[in-house]
DNA sequence: CCATTCAGATTACAAACGTAATCGTAATGC
DNA sequence: GCATTACGATTACGTTTGTAATCTGAATGG
């Protein structure tokens, strides 16, 4: 797989992880490691993709090194290498970035607006606010 | 111009704008409407970009339906269709979706231990919940 | 041993995107 | 009036993404 560059010690970069790419992502993150044929069980039928189509993911996925693979027997087993935490935390900020100028408060505001909180959301959003304040 | 489909009477889908073409967005958001010169002056500079690729990025908005023309002299004046607003909700929402299962308050969590959340965020953030509560 | 099967690898291909050069034409300066 | 400009329109082209078919080689059943 002729991986290019090479020599990324702590790189936590990770080229940008599409749509598509992050539905497999999901599958991994929920369990893992899995073969191909696991990971089609879990997002085929989800999106209605066939198994070329995941296998295509996970190939761009470990080349985007986003993904580790370990062969057992004639098969592969794939593993994340980045975390969870770190993709949504990555996304998270890029969104508030782009569409509030970096500024959290905006982003609540408009989940608030547009009654895309729940009550629970907001009961849970108190409690952590209160125990920041601690 | 050939616009296909046509009769999209109360579209307001308004189909996927890309990020690049946000940022044009963005320029008329603050003021319109503008011609495409105008729109240059802000965006080539923030962004690297020449003229032509303006242009571009104006005509698929328009094929988009973001964007309206009004010919003004030998000329077009740019304005925004689609508001600002929605255009923020629909990403906000999407994004939360996507990464937290449509619920608000783990995002708002991620923020909030990513430090991603300044003390003034916090402030109106809570100013924002005690209004709700009203 | 040989055919079948089942992995991953390679190749494909259209749509969307980012970025831009070029074309045609209307205005404008002499 | 004609050359130059200043627009929008058309065309271009490499990359990424979504979605998949095909190829190749190893394992496995007989």
């Amino acid at each position: 797989m002729a991986d290019e560059g090479g020599s990324n010690a702590g790189d936590a970069g990770a080229e940008r992880i599409s749509e598509a790419e992050h539905a497999v992502m999901e599958a991994l993150w929920a369990r893992s490691p899995q073969t191909a044929a696991e990971v089609c069980a879990t997002v085929c039928e989800e999106r209605g993709w066939s198994m070329p189509t995941v296998k295509t993911l996970l190939s761009r996925l470990v080349a985007k090194r986003a993904l580790a693979t370990q062969p057992d027997g004639r098969r592969f087993l794939y593993t994340p290498i980045i975390a969870r935490r770190e993709y949504v935390g990555h996304e998270s900020r890029r969104l508030v970035e782009r569409l509030f100028g970096g500024r959290a408060a905006p982003l609540f505001a408009h989940l608030a607006e547009n009654e895309a909180l729940t009550e629970e959301d907001i009961a849970e959003i108190e409690h952590l606010l209160k125990e920041m304040r601690k």
